[in-house]
DNA sequence: TTGTAGGCGTTATCAG
DNA sequence: CTGATAACGCCTACAA
């Protein structure tokens, strides 16, 4: 800015007006300024700008990377920060932290990334070992939304979904088609997403007296891997079930392949079900029978929410619970009589 | 800092060497300082201290997200990225651009985050329109290294694997199992990548004299659902395919599906071959024959090459190409006599 | 419409 | 071992 100002002949005070997009510049300065500018290949420095406000221009997400980073509701949840980002203002970048390393899945270590300053505010994607979060809530005052797990603790803000909705709506369906011996996978049980629909499944099979055996609900961990091998032990075993519910969609994938490894047609001999409709959930085959979650307007939700605290410096709070629907496609079927 | 000086009437000077851990402080003022700043609940505004070393503390990564975020691929570079980013002393932080908005798949846009001082240095990966980097390069001057591309032209820095070498290995290995009715379905031509891949492709058939209608060569864009589509055109038609090659295995599981819906047996039927070698591709049903690309290393050895010029403030440089490998697995077999 | 003075929080430098 | 001073590049506030 001093060379800008030493070219045209006044001050970098002028300079920065205009080159902020404030009024109250003559003309014939300001294009000067601008042409100025242009040769001298000038680009502001943003590292002295948001120091002079006193902010990063980052807004932090933080999930374990790992897990998440090569799987489609990240991207379907990010899509959906994008969107919210569209409509503000100045300019926010992402950063992107992993949860998994440098224990950084623990809200003290997160609030820490705003209190030094490295970013503005934080949204938090599917956090494992949840627990962590609640520990060290007190000392925290982050701008923070939490994305896909329901937060139990008032002073935390989320947006989730109504997973116990989701797998009634689920169970009943399969129900209805006449299954009795339906099994479930877990999800990663350290979340309280994977709990609540392990719960939703345990309650409904007691509501409706279904007395099944202790391993008709295999561990699972959300993977496609695990849905693999859980569906394997469910479907050489006997009593063979006759529908398996995934906790998620990834799994529920990974129980088609076991069908198809063990030769069983889809759904004649078992029928399956998800969870997260998953962009490619319509597209498999066979498609895929799942509870749809509204992935894309949770992640733009929680972003705009995010914001608006940001925007009025007000701290970010609350709880959204979207709702879910049973999406019925062919992966589904009534039960052999 | 200054509060924490008033405690101890000292000066700031001194506190800031004992939090920054520079020595030269007497044990007792070193202690009474550290015992103020976690009284205090003190955080270091990493802001203020990055505009004083003239760095944002942040490396960007640069990839077109809707594309790349829900891919395995992606996850696999990232992890080889935190490897290489280990070793660094300093802390560095990820910061996430996508090169499918705001147009920023263009070397000038992402040479401007350099310039502006909103990253220390660029990772682009796998970016398409590879054409707008060149146009654009004499006035970059930007810590970068494009990783999934190999750069053609000189004054850039990129990480990538033998194309062709895989390609060929795979057609020889199906060549040799008697296959002689080998299709191709493209990865996006945009890219280098997928260009190298299709011409190696050619040049085989070619060389071997093999004269496949133009049908055999399917577009795709890198995704299962493409690969699907582009399966179903093949295995309908006649003279069907006695083996498909994929430019990379997210296409290759998406002919797999085709070949389950159309009922026909890998590898009886139809020989299935990928590339890349996904985490995932051995544990699939069937386990997929693929070429082996060393995406971790990629990805670990972009980052430390970024570091090292980085540290050296020498420019980044030099083209790698790492060696691939053919993995046989059970989706390709002899073909039927 | 433009200029002057000062501050943001940290660190480098050099003097004591 | 510690302190005084200045600098980084931008912006606000007020003055001219």
């Amino acid at each position: 800015m001093a060379d800008i100002a030493r070219e045209c002949g006044i001050t970098k005070m002028t300079v920065s007006r205009v080159l902020a997009g404030r009024g109250g510049v003559k003309a014939s300065t300001r294009d000067k300024i601008l042409e100025a500018a242009k040769r001298l290949n000038y680009e502001i420095n943003t590292l002295a700008q948001n120091f002079n406000f006193n902010r990063s221009g980052f807004i932090g997400v933080a999930t374990p990377l790992s897990a998440m980073l090569g799987s489609p509701y990240l991207a379907e949840v990010f899509k959906g920060f994008q969107l919210g980002l569209a409509s503000n203002e100045t300019e926010l970048n992402f950063a992107l932290f992993d949860t998994e390393s440098d224990s950084f899945n623990d809200g003290a270590k997160l609030a820490r990334l705003y209190r030094q300053k490295r970013v503005d505010g934080l949204l938090v994607v599917a956090p494992h070992t949840y627990d962590r979060f609640l520990n060290t809530l007190e000392q925290l005052h982050t701008p923070m939304v939490v994305v896909g797990e329901t937060a139990s603790c008032q002073s935390l803000c989320s947006v989730s979904c109504n997973d116990q909705q989701g797998v009634e709506a689920m169970c009943s369906y399969l129900f209805d088609l006449g299954h009795r011996k339906i099994a479930f996978i877990e999800g990663t049980t350290e979340t309280t997403t994977g709990l609540r629909r392990k719960n939703a499944y345990v309650r409904f099979c007691k509501k409706r007296g279904l007395k099944n055996p202790s391993w008709y609900i295999q561990p699972g961990n959300y993977s496609m891997q695990s849905g693999r091998a859980a569906g394997l032990v469910l479907l050489r075993a006997e009593p063979r079930p006759t529908a398996i519910i995934a906790a998620n969609d990834m799994m529920a994938y990974g129980v088609i392949e076991s069908a198809r490894q063990l030769n069983l047609r889809i759904p004649q001999d078992i029928s399956i079900g998800g969870f997260d409709d998953l962009p490619t959930a319509a597209e498999r085959f066979p498609s895929l029978t799942t509870v749809h979650q509204p992935v894309l307007e949770m992640g733009e939700r929680s972003m705009k929410t995010l914001l608006q605290s940001l925007n009025n410096s007000e701290p970010t709070t609350g709880h959204s619970v979207m709702d879910v629907s049973l999406i019925i496609r062919e992966s589904t079927g009534a039960v052999k009589s």
